[in-house]
DNA sequence: TTATATACGATAAATTTTGTCGTATATATT
DNA sequence: AATATATACGACAAAATTTATCGTATATAA
């Protein structure tokens, strides 16, 4: 339980494959698809989301690709997580406030302490740190 | 992202219903259910399972229920997590590596330190401080 | 004996995640 | 200018997981 997506997991090979690669070096979808064994479409599609997000840049026609085009020191793993996959928390109503148990749920004090140590830990972590 | 299930809410919100309820009595899954809008049958599948782990104590037949037998100050959200829901951990390969991508992955290895912090981390929490 | 509780497996519904398809657009190369 | 190869992006489908329901059996207090 707690695990990361697929999407998010294909995301931080990507970044760190591109960070590996010679500087000012651009690579495609279909070169970092083959070599992990991922789906070139959906990775392009993931890659595409991190140009939005200023993650990375990208280069359209044949020689083009991506490019880490951030600072992945000033990234939070908790900002990069939740730039791909919304708010991160233990429970929904972190973020989101129309559960209908609201008034009457007993946990939601006691866990938001230990969400917000968690929120911490991703904020504490740069994405420099996975991908280095 | 990173959310616990719905069964793994259910069963704090049952614990910690019953650990404010007055010491010895015995709580039904129909009262919590109904007082938590939760779905009856559900919950009671939930608290059967807790029973199985030693977490709670069923009491059949009329006037039964369900009350705390465990120590919770000794049991660690982790293992709370794990007793329920199987490994904690941000990628399978963690618990369970049968992943054909395992030796070209090139993230493994720092996500398995983020991953231990995370496990650290709820290693560090007792039950009790969610149920207090 | 009856009513009410847990026990537990099977299955269905709902939701989320993951993957696919098709088409458009940009651009280096020939 | 034509072509090949890359990104861009929306719609849709398949798969997996989570959540909920149903049915029946068993225990036991009243």
């Amino acid at each position: 339980m707690l695990k990361i997506t697929r999407k998010v997991e294909y995301a931080l090979i990507a970044l760190r494959h591109m960070q590996h690669s010679p500087k000012g070096t651009v690579t495609s979808a279909k070169v970092i698809a083959k070599q992990y064994g991922i789906t070139q479409h959906l990775l392009a599609k993931i890659l595409q989301q991190m140009a939005k997000d200023n993650v990375v840049k990208a280069i359209q026609g044949p020689t083009g690709g991506y490019k880490i085009s951030a600072d992945l020191h000033q990234i939070s793993l908790k900002d990069f997580f939740e730039k791909l996959e919304g708010p991160l928390g233990l429970m929904d109503c972190y973020s989101n406030s129309d559960c209908v148990q609201m008034k009457s749920c007993n946990i939601l004090t006691p866990i938001q302490r230990i969400n917000q140590n968690m929120r911490d830990m991703f904020s504490n972590t740069s994405l420099q740190e996975i991908t280095q």
